[in-house]
DNA sequence: AACTGTGAAAACTTTCACAGCC
DNA sequence: GGCTGTGAAAGTTTTCACAGTT
């Protein structure tokens, strides 16, 4: 069993790249070196040019990126032609805020129906969407063919709403709780956690990041 | 140049495995086996034995790992023995969502202060924490003693925050703003990205999650 | 018998360095 | 001259498998 599978973190630097090409493009650049990306993206030129070299060649030699085309080509990777439907569960404060983050939809994810198990939030609308009582969550993902399903309850309520995101037939799940959710292998989960991620600088910040720092970023690298 | 340095996975993990002993030990369990730990936190149990061994020995062999100890043990290689008190730039949507996170307080961050820009927020109380002028930042990170800062502001401003928290002495950065912030080089900085998140799902959900999904979790693993 | 701790092997990711092209 | 694409080398992380301990 060898590759074919692209790891988590070139997925994540496309991404980001893919974020970089659009602020170049939008000031009219439209060509661009890997180490113009590298530079901004904190990697280096030659990672770049590896990433994008696992799914074919998109440079010219000599000259760079072509940035409006190299825009398309990660898109496509990313499956980011057209949107995604998604279907947010939970409209508590971090539903609501999710429901106010315009750069969702703008980036390709509609969030086409919502629903909360508070009789105080049923029925009204929260930033241009009716909330939903939660029974009618099947029938939300079937009509309106949401694919994506975002769990923004309490923990304890995680692993019920993932099951029934699952049986009505998402596809990939993004989840606020921090829980491991049990769903068929089939069903793609991520997990967003703030405390982690506070964690993580605390780790840093107490033991590392003094000496051993890799730092990247401006340096010159690749061909130095 | 070697090693001494642990990979983010492996903190991750390990602020993954405390949150499991905290349930364990709320379950009055008061040992586990590296399987159990494992099976839970979707890794193996090699994985976690191998990344407790990074840090010295702290089980007992042909028992297992005390809860109690073992909390204590990974709280103190995180460095989440105390609190950090962390000040909020931006009282939006997520600053304001993150203010009445209470899991953040009971996790050991505190946050101490919160400023914005909009006139209409400074001021008011969210969530019991005094919203006050970006302008006092410089002087609230000073005088509480700030350490960590959270910037939840809108990207175009984020650069600038992050080099006034820098200049007032912070020493870890979780944003919530989709930009390379540059900073300090000992300045710890994270990202917190939802579009992201959301990229990498719409990506696995294009492309592969198919075939070659390494399934983990549950199965029988080691000296199988 | 159950389970840890750990070297050694395997798998994977990143970096290097250069041939090839514009 | 400048830059991509890519094998090969270096480095890192994960998995294996078993000696050692209770």
């Amino acid at each position: 069993m060898t590759q074919s599978k692209i790891s988590d973190s070139a997925v994540r630097r496309l991404s980001l790249y893919l974020r970089l090409l659009r602020e170049f493009r939008a000031r009219e650049v439209d060509l661009v070196s890997s180490r113009d990306l590298a530079a901004r993206a904190g990697a280096t030129a030659a990672q770049v040019r590896k990433d994008l070299s696992l799914f074919g060649s998109f440079g010219k030699r000599g000259r760079g990126y072509a940035v409006a085309e190299l825009i398309e080509v990660i898109e496509g990777i990313l499956g980011l032609r057209g949107h995604w439907r998604v279907v947010l569960v939970g409209v508590g404060k971090i539903g609501t805020a999710l429901l106010g983050f315009r750069d969702l939809e703008r980036r390709g994810f509609e969030i086409v129906a919502a629903v909360d198990t508070d009789e105080r939030v049923i029925g009204t609308e929260v930033f241009g969407v009716r909330v939903s009582p939660l029974a009618e969550l099947g029938r939300l993902i079937r009509e309106r063919e949401a694919e994506i399903g975002i769990v923004a309850t309490p923990p304890e309520a995680a692993q019920e709403v993932a099951t029934k995101l699952a049986a009505a037939g998402v596809r990939g799940i993004l989840s606020f709780a921090p829980v491991k959710l049990s769903v068929p292998k089939e069903i793609c989960v991520r997990n967003v956690d703030v405390v982690l991620e506070l964690e993580g600088l605390s780790y840093r910040m107490a033991a590392g990041w003094r000496e051993g720092t890799r730092d990247r970023g401006e340096g010159a690298r690749d061909r130095a």
